[in-house]
DNA sequence: ATTATACCCCGGTTTTTTACTGGGGTTTGT
DNA sequence: ACAAACCCCAGTAAAAAACCGGGGTATAAT
């Protein structure tokens, strides 16, 4: 189960939103897109998804940009998947037509693993990986050292 | 997080062999895939990845066929899932040349959210499938009286 | 031995999804 | 007014998933 560059990007992105959230200060895509490396056209389809799917706030013309709608620890990762790749993508139904008995016994099974995935997307927040990067990054500077 | 075909159609094509396991006697290609509803000579590609990778034993010539390499109940869902997508797809390492610590820092949480996937489909075996299925075939003729 | 059966190998094609790009419009601060 | 940014839509390229076909090989039955 490979992560998606979609769905990394979005993290990326909303990681950095996150780090300037105290700031009030918009940050704009291309800025974003040049901090992590990442396609700028690709970026801004991403972030207007995170838009319409109420994650992130636009201000749009001159010293515009993106903030977080809501504080970085009330945004958890499964969020943005769900936004991202569609809730029925994270937790997909057993569709009731079910063609086959087995094929919905398999279902199920995978239903359940895909809950117990969410259930630690669901556990960390932005805020959460954000305070990974910054322990990450003073390990990196003691082991400089 | 989409179930594939390919799984599925070899979860299918397994359920079937588990259920004819006692019997001894091998299933066809053409059997497995007339019964659940596969294109066969897709069916077919699967099942010599799984006799690759020990999950069945295949008998050519004729009254050829497959069957289960083990028992049933020793046969967790996950083997399947790691024969046919990979190892490294259902345990995705964290490569150590991670670009970013960001990007590390992600990779690390979805690692964890796959491993408490696998948990689940470590749990299931073909056996508990196969059951769920009489029990749930059981529930069908009593709904119908 | 011959023959029919059924797996084996390998490669190609089609379809779908993912990742990415481009053009032209609209809002907004200076 | 004008430049900086987002907005919308549509297309393309590349990769993965699903599927198909041909010719070969082992094996059981006759």
């Amino acid at each position: 189960m490979e992560l998606s560059c979609k769905s990394e990007y979005a993290i990326l992105a909303l990681l950095e939103l996150a780090a300037s959230y105290q700031s009030g200060e918009p940050l704009q895509i291309r800025q974003i897109a040049a901090q992590q490396d990442i396609p700028d056209r690709y970026l801004e389809q991403l972030l207007a998804t995170l838009r319409r799917g109420g994650l992130v706030k636009s201000q749009r013309g001159a010293k515009g940009g993106y903030v977080l709608a809501r504080e970085p620890w009330k945004i958890p990762l499964l969020d943005v998947f769900s936004c991202l790749e569609g809730l029925d993508a994270a937790v997909p139904e057993l569709d009731s037509s079910a063609k086959t008995i087995e094929r919905s016994v398999i279902q199920e099974v995978w239903q359940e693993a895909c809950q117990a995935a969410n259930l630690v997307l669901q556990k960390y927040t932005l805020q959460d990986l954000c305070e990974q990067r910054t322990a990450r990054r003073q390990m990196d500077i003691m082991y400089y050292i």
